[in-house]
DNA sequence: AATTTAAATTGATATTTATCACTTGTTTGC
DNA sequence: GCAAACAAGTGATAAATATCAATTTAAATT
């Protein structure tokens, strides 16, 4: 972590987070003056589940997995962080702690915004506390939906889910770069590896997808997303 | 739901919400003079999932069932909810729809206080606001966990998680009645009920636990919790 | 280009878990 | 008290899914 910032100010970062907007003009400074960028290579881990938390974070660019560390070093990856969200755990709220690891897919820059600054805004802004809520509450909703979807589905359902995620919340294209291994795929759907190697050919069969170690096709959204709707 | 309050007024009620002591006197009395109570026999559904959401509730007394009506009519119970504890769904400040339905388990006696007195509070108080997030993500870290304890664990540490759930979170006692049925205890720990009968018999053999059709007496926490652990 | 290393893939097999078809208890309304 | 209705419990079987053991392919390094 070098002392100088790439980024000049939060006011013209294009990457910042929407919430800020509720901040007044003197309240973003607030915030710009207590920041701390980063970059990381591919690979390295940016927040480590465990450690004591006291920043937030936020990609400026880049890309970063978001994921538990559970039972017997199995890993399940809950998102795909991506530029302008939010990254804190419900662990800033309750136990100083940071409730899942963050490491990179891609190189990363990076802003660290301490906790306080976040605790002190959300004491003194309402808007901003409501903002605060709504983002929360949303990432709750669809911890919600994701939990029943695993529990409820079958594997083809639940990989379907996934394929759909990155095309619809990450890449916003039914044509991109599975920036994941199978494995990883494995720990974001909940199965063996060798599953998701299985599945993806069916649906390869099927003509719903193409698909190869590093690109996913979808040729036909409404096949797929039935798939992920009867489970 | 009668027009007539039983309980006098927030300021006196034992099983109030403990967030409220962030409040000033006149601020609880807006809460107090803005609630509705309602009487519910076992059974009946306090909150329907899918449903305009304007309402947070709160039992004075009694217990019911959160869950969320998954796919093909198969529901997924997330907690279970007792006096003293904000039931708000995520959907209050998402898209104003339940997320999930309550249903009372034992006869209850609820208050309903719409959502629009919690954001006014949220937005003139901040100690209020910080207690709301708290609240959230308290609830949000242990769907976090319970995420991933679904996910990796197999049926036997799935189900001591649920018992011990009801031991320490519940009812505080390693000894309680069992007021889920088999049905439902699946429901809970996502396996078919005949799979929940057969385990509580493992365990039962195993001198871990007693129990019959409704009472669940705990004999070797240690061990419970172990297999809980160990997944 | 050859070598090493990691990831993807495949087929066979073992586990885990659900489903089905009953039987046996337990409530609960008449 | 009796019978309908429902929950609990049981055994057999089928389906879903993981694991294991190789192979093949791709990527990175020398």
């Amino acid at each position: 972590m070098s002392g100088t910032n790439l980024i000049e100010s939060c006011e013209t970062c294009t990457k910042a987070w929407k919430n800020f907007r509720t901040l007044t003009k003197s309240e973003l400074q607030y915030v710009n003056e207590n920041r701390y960028e980063a970059i990381f290579k591919s690979g390295e881990i940016l927040i480590k589940q465990g450690s004591p938390a006291s920043n937030a974070l936020f990609l400026a660019s880049g890309m970063a997995k978001i994921y538990i560390e559970g039972i017997n070093r199995k890993n399940f990856i809950m998102s795909i962080a991506r530029p302008g969200r939010l990254i804190m755990g419900p662990g800033a709220y309750v136990n100083s702690r940071h409730t899942y690891s963050v490491a990179a897919i891609t190189d990363i820059q990076a802003c660290f915004i301490s906790f306080e600054v976040f605790r002190h805004l959300v004491r003194v802004n309402g808007a901003f506390a409501e903002a605060m809520l709504e983002d929360i509450s949303v990432k709750s909703l669809r911890t919600h939906m994701r939990m029943v979807n695993l529990a409820q589905k079958k594997m083809p359902g639940r990989l379907a889910d996934v394929l759909l995620y990155f095309a619809n919340d990450v890449f916003s294209s039914d044509e991109y770069e599975m920036i994941l291994s199978r494995q990883e795929l494995g720990e974001m759907a909940n199965m063996a590896k060798e599953s998701v190697v299985r599945i993806l050919k069916e649906f390869e069969e099927a003509g719903v997808i193409y698909s190869d170690a590093s690109k996913i096709k979808i040729l036909a959204k409404d096949k797929l997303m039935l798939i992920a709707a009867k489970g």
